[in-house]
DNA sequence: AGAGGTTACGGGCAGCGTAAGGATC
DNA sequence: GATCCTTACGCTGCCCGTAACCTCT
């Protein structure tokens, strides 16, 4: 019996299955079905029921569940305190919106890599919704999202917010008087996706005024900047993203009677155990927000992608 | 990282030796050095200190120690609770005074392989004071002698008594009533060895008489018996080591005015975790004692040895 | 010199992936 | 038939023991 053996269990007993736990622990079918066998073996228990579409724990397996997570947390809890920081290794899925993306996530990577230089970060930039999907059928491990991720099992903790702010190209003529929710519904918009809760609010912003808006809805950021430079409508972006375009004068800020609710980020990951250095990301992630104490700019003017 | 690396590490801090860690864990001694820095590399840390006679546990060390134990005894936990009993391996080291080997200790065996078929048992029959310097530096893992082990880490537990009678060769002439002190001082007496307690306790029983009574001593039960039954002396043994010799007559019981106290044995091993299996099988010689309700002789009137 | 840990090296076996073979819905 | 797990098989790499070497007391 190994550690690697009792993880694999561990993760079929969550995923229930033993396919998905090959993809999610990077080997084969066919080797997480012997690390099982080799365990039944060693106990002389069966500690799964094959037949069915999911694996099922037996009553055998169900207790060993419990000594196999207690050991996994020791095991990650053990490598946090006493290895060497660079010799905490491993591959840790991050899902993060985009806007989180634009903004402080290069910060946040340069910092797990400078902290935890063995590490292996995935990431996975989706819209929120799917985010929260994803954390929850584990294809990621922690995200950073607006919204939370009222879950059980899973931490959910704000950690950032972001106001809004109208921009448009100046080929668009505005007033410098905050325009009335009636003008603004008469020009076509640019946002975030549907199923967004920005576009929500939007929606719901202009509702009342009861104008067949033209909505745009995008789910890349930067083609929602390239659009609204380009002047095919308006948006409300968070004012970290649009540095260089308000700088340049590409993009200029208007603003409107009514206000949009700020966009509050939070981290959600996983609650159970063996998933040390997970926690350990997302405290780093918090530390990284709250050591300038307000969110700030990327430090180069480059977007990612 | 794996358990048999963590137990390996966690023996050397208990021995302070990667030499008595490798005859502890049946390996060679680089065996065990490479396991150590196989460790090491991974946590990227020292953990002894090999400089000097003993390896001494680093800070990091000290910390690993921790969880290390805390893991290991999850694990024989998790064996002991989901593991069926046939899956249970390893060896265990018994240390009996012999007393117990002529009575039970045939059938503790039985029932331990029984149980535990899987565990492998190495006997070691010594008298009880070197049997709780043994336990103490880990020679064997448990012991069942005379007296308890007083000392920290360890769990002692009384569990039989066994009352001594005076037997003699039918060849000494003795009457029927009990005979005085002063008459028993006459005769030469065969008994355990010196630095045990039936000897001290003969000593003091025959010390007021002022005679310079004969004692024999001999560290072999059978060798005391064989002694008796040649008429050589007397001795004060349990009856339950003496039936066949009673039964047939070469020996014959004699009372004496005085009384000597009861042996009373316990069952001891150490309490620091990671021993479950050990437990296991003092609970199971407890049980032994137990079901009965008292002490019997052996099922066989064989001799074990 | 002796006790104790490390380095060097060759052999065996455990564990991996690929490919083919059931079983269940 | 699709999905999922097991079996078969060849290969790689890790881990072990032996032997020689190093380092303190």
């Amino acid at each position: 019996m190994n550690i690697k053996t009792l993880e694999t269990f561990v993760w079929i007993a969550r995923l229930g299955s033993f396919r998905a736990t090959a993809k999610r622990l990077y080997a084969s079918q066919p080797t997480i079905s012997a690390r099982i066998v080799s365990l039944e073996d060693e106990l002389r228990t069966e500690l799964f029921d094959r037949t069915g579409r999911k694996a099922v724990l037996t009553a055998k397996g169900r207790q060993l569940l419990v000594y196999a997570e207690k050991i996994l947390q020791l095991h990650s809890e053990l490598l946090e305190t006493v290895a060497r920081p660079d010799a905490i290794h491993g591959t840790i899925r991050l899902g993060v919106s985009e806007t989180i993306a634009y903004t402080w996530l290069p910060r946040l990577i340069e910092k797990i890599s400078e902290a935890y230089p063995a590490i292996n970060l995935e990431l996975d930039v989706d819209i929120s919704l799917n985010l929260a999907g994803k954390l929850t059928s584990r294809e990621i491990d922690i995200a950073f999202l607006i919204g939370e991720v009222n879950q059980p099992d899973f931490v959910s903790r704000p950690f950032c917010r972001y106001s809004l702010v109208w921009v448009a190209s100046p080929s668009i003529a505005l007033p410098e008087q905050p325009i009335s929710l009636a003008d603004l519904a008469r020009i076509p918009i640019i946002t975030y996706p549907r199923r967004s809760e920005p576009y929500a609010n939007i929606r719901s912003l202009i509702t009342p005024t009861n104008h067949p808006t033209q909505i745009h809805s995008s789910s890349s950021l930067s083609t929602i900047i390239r659009m609204t430079v380009d002047g095919l409508g308006v948006s409300a972006l968070p004012r970290e993203i649009l540095t260089r375009e308000l700088a340049s004068g590409v993009l200029r800020e208007f603003r409107v009677e009514a206000s949009l609710p700020d966009l509050v980020f939070s981290t959600a990951y996983s609650a159970s155990p063996g998933a040390g250095v997970v926690r350990a990301v997302a405290e780093l992630a918090l530390a990284t927000v709250t050591e300038d104490n307000r969110i700030q700019a990327p430090t180069t003017g480059d977007h990612l992608y």
